[in-house]
DNA sequence: AATGGACCTGATAAC
DNA sequence: CTGTACAGGTCCATA
């Protein structure tokens, strides 16, 4: 095992974990964070002044790409608050530390399936189950957990295996698309970006344009995907006076309006808006 | 092309 | 206390 640190004015854990773009974490005692990816496990610990992430010492390149340490957010914030937009201006403030993660691309399509029209605390329940009867035991720092299923694992089983551990009318969505992962693998994303990875994902069964934002902007870096969802509606209509209803429509207005960056801004304009739904500006 | 209803489930709020 | 609306939507059926 090996830990590398990181300063912690640009790497907040919480936000980077809490903002919704993951659900395989657990919170460790205080100030610190069991965090999985594929078959990958790492520990995240808050000191005053840096983060210490310790890893298997295999894996160092692989969560210093994960958590996007090599992207210069001093840089992303100082565009974000060029633009002059209140929101922008204290959603950024008030997620000082939020990283756009480098997810496994199979992971994040299936979670990001069963995320829809569902909450939290039940989608982490869901794929911790989805881990726990399909995956891999293993055992880091002291702590046990479960691998991401591979794609054989996953494929092998059906609508009712999954009904089984609570994903419901979802149920049907990951079976098929695991099935179409398995047999196709991403060959037909590869090399695709923008507009045309974003039709290519909705090609998988229970991808809808809002999922393939996600899944473009967590896991294949697409930094101007947008996702639209219902707390960026609301957001659209309470801050920025917005009549549109359709959410292709607010998308576009957003990435017109945000740039190249626009997924990253929407990253923290979600994490404020839900946070702090309340808030005056 | 656009609009509306069905869909699993359970943690939480609201009376 | 029992009921209901709602959760980081997608899909399919209609005018």
């Amino acid at each position: 095992m090996i830990t590398f640190t990181f300063p912690n004015e640009y790497f907040s854990p919480k936000a980077t974990l809490e903002c919704g773009q993951t659900f395989r974490f657990s919170p460790c005692g205080e100030s610190a964070w069991l965090v999985l990816c594929a078959d990958k496990a790492c520990l995240l610990k808050e000191y005053a002044a840096e983060v210490h992430v310790s890893c298997e010492e295999a894996d160092e390149q692989y969560f210093r790409g994960y958590f996007d340490l090599e992207t210069d957010y001093a840089a992303l914030l100082k565009e974000a608050e060029a633009f002059g937009v209140p929101v922008l201006f204290e959603a950024v403030r008030f997620g000082r530390g939020l990283r756009i993660l480098n997810q496994d691309k199979a992971e994040c399509l299936l979670s990001f399936i069963v995320s829809q029209q569902n909450n939290i605390p039940r989608i982490k329940g869901n794929l911790s189950r989805l881990c726990a009867a399909l995956g891999e035991k293993k055992r880091f720092a002291g702590y046990d957990y479960y691998t991401f299923p591979s794609l054989e694992r996953l494929a092998e089983r059906d609508e009712d295996f999954y009904r089984s551990l609570g994903l419901g009318y979802r149920a049907r969505y990951v079976a098929a698309s695991s099935k179409k992962l398995l047999e196709e693998g991403f060959s037909s994303v590869e090399g695709k970006t923008g507009a045309e990875l974003k039709r290519a994902l909705t090609a998988y069964p229970g991808i809808g344009n809002k999922v393939a934002d996600c899944i473009s902007l967590f896991a294949f870096r697409e930094t101007a995907a947008f996702p639209v969802d219902t707390w960026i509606a609301r957001l659209y209509r309470e801050n920025f006076g917005g009549a549109e209803t359709d959410r292709e429509k607010i998308n576009r207005f957003f990435v017109e309006k945000f740039g190249p960056n626009a997924g990253i801004f929407q990253q923290y304009l979600f994490y404020y808006k839900r946070e702090r739904g309340d808030a005056a500006v």
